[in-house]
DNA sequence: CAAGTGATTGAATATATGTTCAATCGTTTG
DNA sequence: CAAACGATTGAACATATATTCAATCACTTG
């Protein structure tokens, strides 16, 4: 791995990283959802949702499409849902003791 | 997802999220490697490696294996590797601008 | 055009985190 | 048993970060 993909791949993880964030991009992996609907279904204010929804799009995590007086927020592309994917089978997988 | 299961993937996240971490982890990816080989491999002090171990077992990214008086860390499952193949193939992918 | 609605921004703050340095621990070996 | 080596630990510090609150922006519609 090289240096620079280093720090662009932690980037990336930095910013699933953060619980919020994480249920934000969760919230708008399947369907386009408004910043109103993610803050709603996280359980937070629509101004955390924003400050997140800026560190996720600067990232290209999401993408913004506005319509009249919302914004819909969608996750980038199949990449972030396949890594998600197989870090929920790690979770999922069971937990061998040390001997 | 649920609420329990978004804490510990975001915590997994958050590991991988810091740019050292991320490299002490590959560079343990393939074969058990000791903390000095780490140390320089990465290009930090062995203090550092140590500490930031401490977080990667704990959240049993790697593992550990005393052979004397070195210390072997391995990354944990396959699971690992999968996930930061993934994360490569998105940060890999062309950037669609905006219309 | 004024009011209303949804989203963004900026400042402020409390907390978390990465790194360094010195001291200590565990193991081997002279 | 003492010295040497590799690894760990703890304190200290500077920096980064998540969250809140109030103010402002963007757009629609009465």
């Amino acid at each position: 791995m090289v240096e620079d993909q280093a720090i662009e791949i932690a980037e990336i993880f930095h910013q699933l990283g953060d619980p919020t964030r994480l249920r934000i991009v969760t919230c708008c992996l399947e369907e386009p959802r408004n910043v109103g609907e993610i803050a709603e279904t996280v359980g937070v204010s629509a101004s955390l949702v924003s400050h997140h929804l800026r560190l996720l799009k600067a990232t290209r995590l999401v993408r913004a499409d506005r319509r009249g007086k919302q914004v819909f927020y969608v996750a980038a592309d199949e990449h972030v849902q396949k890594v998600l994917k197989d870090m929920m089978d790690h979770v999922a997988e069971p937990h061998r003791e040390a001997p």
